[in-house]
DNA sequence: GATCAGCCTTGATCGAAATCAATTTCGGAC
DNA sequence: GTCCGAAATTGATTTCGATCAAGGCTGATC
């Protein structure tokens, strides 16, 4: 059955974020049954909100399969994403009880879920989960401070291509393969998302993608499919430093 | 002597922020009596850099006294502040070698560090600095997700206006004064390190700030004493909820 | 296969902030 | 006090992205 199949596929470390990214790998045979008794799945529909801001929240989560998003909302209903979940991103922050952003899911999602008081008791029982947790937060401490620059100094063209590299690269990483060449994909977003991402309105974000589109950066299909040719024509859009990095 | 005055608050826990902030509460003797044997200061003029972003960093360090600000510039000069970093706050990142931003002193700084081997070791033998990290690391990425919203939906005053109710708040805090009402206190930014940590123009950010004067939300004297005549009229300025927070 | 709704594109116009360009103020050194 | 230079202000103009406004495409539903 389709639970015992996802059973064992954290047996083998195959899908489980937390499993696999913050514990599997250090994990002794105790521990792995203890969180293997602790977890419970939850599944979304598309457009489904998780949680909303401010309320409580009893669980932590990661993410198994689907993108989640977290944003924040003005009174006047301006909102910003704030954060891009991905399978693997850890939801929830220890130590709070209730949530700060709304969590809405994208796609289809499934999310691996512990109750917050154990897992907070297994985080001070067992030491490294909480040092890989640590780990996480300050990967996604430099991803949202990489993201301040790009809200704060990019342009709009500078803003596209930056998402586009960025969705690109997560899949080329999947598929294993080179970052340069060429790169096919789905966009997971509706252009009012990527406009909540960026800072920008969604009819922004519509017009520099048939601006990309019509300078040969990307070729898009349907309204998602998109075709990178030449990755790094891509990634000399993004205003990033991208020849070869320091190597210091 | 100076040094020795400076060891003395520590062993009073009066001021280094690692010790206060992250170990002193459950420290246990020995555990001091290593931390304190492995620390070290340094101090730096207004305006001198403490590291480059890409520069090797071999050590971690906490902030006594003074500011210091976290940014990232593009190839073409254009720069965005992603931190600021004031007393008690922690700089660099164990597990990782170089500095990934440029980190600045703005006005006159004293750091207490701690070379990174040793303090990486120390956090394996001892779970509570790393679990006290943990929770400044959270700390600092919620401030860093309030601040995409800034930059990507405020508008330029309401930009303005919460980056003074933010010093304002902090000095309030220091002083435990209530955060209503009349609050006096000295901008410790240029007006060109405020644009590059708004993501605005220091012009732009000249005009908003004689225009809050001109409409008596602010009052200046010299280019850097501000005075707040009615703090609640400020927040109104800044586009948060500041209607007393939702209590469910 | 018609209808409809959600998503997307494109055009016209507007406006906020950037840019370019002088001054002015202020704080410190002498 | 005077002088100097950095920091800040202010004005004129431009520009990029927002806003307002029509449609167009596509896929689901009946």
């Amino acid at each position: 059955m389709a639970a015992n199949d996802q059973a064992l596929a954290h047996v083998d470390c195959g899908n489980c974020p937390i499993r696999h990214r913050a514990v599997c790998a250090r994990c002794e045979g105790d521990e792995l049954r203890q969180l293997e008794e602790m977890k419970y799945y939850r599944t979304y529909d598309a457009g489904q909100t998780v949680v909303w801001s401010g309320d409580k929240m009893d669980f932590v989560a990661s993410v198994v399969e689907g993108i989640a998003t977290l944003s924040q909302t003005m009174e006047d209903g301006r909102t910003q994403m704030v954060g891009l979940l991905l399978p693997s991103d850890f939801v929830g922050r220890p130590g709070r009880d209730t949530a700060a952003y709304d969590v809405v899911a994208t796609t289809r999602l499934t999310v691996c879920c512990f109750r917050k008081k154990p897992f907070e008791q297994m985080m001070q029982d067992t030491p490294h989960i909480g040092q890989r947790l640590l780990e996480m937060t300050l990967d996604e401490l430099d991803a949202a401070r990489e993201w301040m620059l790009l809200l704060g100094r990019k342009t709009a063209r500078e803003k596209i291509a930056s998402l586009l590299a960025i969705i690109a690269r997560r899949d080329a990483s999947l598929n294993l393969a080179s970052i340069t060449g060429r790169v096919v994909f789905d966009l997971p977003l509706t252009r009012e998302a990527m406009a909540d991402y960026l800072g920008l309105t969604l009819e922004t974000v519509s017009r520099q993608i048939s601006a990309l589109k019509r300078d040969g950066v990307i070729q898009l299909e349907g309204k998602r499919h998109i075709t990178i040719p030449d990755m790094q024509q891509l990634l000399d859009e993004t205003g990033d430093d991208t020849d070869g990095g320091m190597l210091a």
